[in-house]
DNA sequence: AGAGGGTCGTTGCGCATGCAACCAGTTGAC
DNA sequence: GTCAACTGGTTGCATGCGCAACGACCCTCT
């Protein structure tokens, strides 16, 4: 199944792969940037919650849904609640930890931000993309399902009107 | 061209995307680091002015590669070149700039890294995407290259024992 | 009940990055 | 020749991250 061409077309995607990410979370990065609104990363944090079943997220969720180490996390939930975007609610069932939920300006802001990125991702990775797009997309989310042990369902999001 | 189904293709393409490069670019980072190798980055140093046509680069066109600032880069090959896997090499043309070239012990570390790395990519990457690595590849050539301003040429790497 | 092991979130520390400012050197106009 | 505008690379500073260690808490077993 896996022959030497194989090997090295895989390589070579891989290869795009890096530099296509590199270039454009940049991009999008400026563009967030120039409309001074805050970063990609912040951007994930209110989505994910937003997108989340109860809209509230303890927080090794979210740092396992972003990839990233929990004291890290941390510090960003300290600096997005001192913005006034995010709250943290105490657990009723566990005293250890705390559910984090958008307030009103967090809702507002994600508002705000949500047509620049999707401008973004339109421009600098949709419109190359173009009618591969499913293909890729079924791709990539196998690898990250199989990377992290979960099956690879990419989501089918029910689009409404932030189906991020 | 792009109607609103497409979008939301493009759109679950996108976190995907994210999610796959968060998910396997950790695996690789976690693979070196249990090898005790250096970082993806330092790998990204030595292969880049490894497979450069005259085995050597000027600092500026390594920051233009790798997506990267000027001073993250002359930080970074301080490190680099401290650890003795690099030199800098003055410029006959421009004395303001230097050649940056792998010792011989880079040489060395590079092919150290170079299988694990692979097996790396393979593993939590070329083995997932399977067969749609050709028009994965393609696609994300051109996001790269578009938002780069380049021509998007996907490589076609000639293949030798080091087509990194 | 209570002891032990595991989990959640925070904090001290070191490290790596980007921005702005800077000097050295190049290039082009006059 | 020389002056101004530009480019290549380094440095001060602030920011943000991960690792390891920690305290608080949960859970299970006896």
């Amino acid at each position: 199944m896996v022959c030497k061409s194989d090997d090295e077309t895989g390589m070579s995607a891989w290869r795009a792969f890096l530099g296509a990410h590199a270039t454009a979370t940049d991009r999008i990065e400026t563009m967030l940037a120039d409309a001074e609104l805050p970063s990609l990363a912040w951007f994930d944090v209110l989505a994910t919650i937003h997108r989340s079943d109860e809209k509230q997220l303890r927080h090794f969720e979210l740092a396992t849904e972003m990839v990233m180490s929990r004291s890290g996390l941390s510090r960003m939930v300290d600096r997005i609640e001192a913005a006034g975007l995010i709250e943290r609610r105490s657990c009723p069932n566990d005293r250890r930890g705390q559910h984090l939920a958008l307030t009103q300006d967090g809702e507002t802001m994600l508002g705000k931000m949500w047509p620049i990125y999707q401008a973004g991702v339109t421009t600098h990775f949709t419109a190359h993309i173009g009618e591969d797009a499913g293909v890729v997309g079924e791709a990539l989310g196998r690898v990250e399902g199989a990377c992290r042990g979960r099956t690879a369902d990419c989501g089918e999001s029910p689009s409404t009107e932030l189906s991020v």
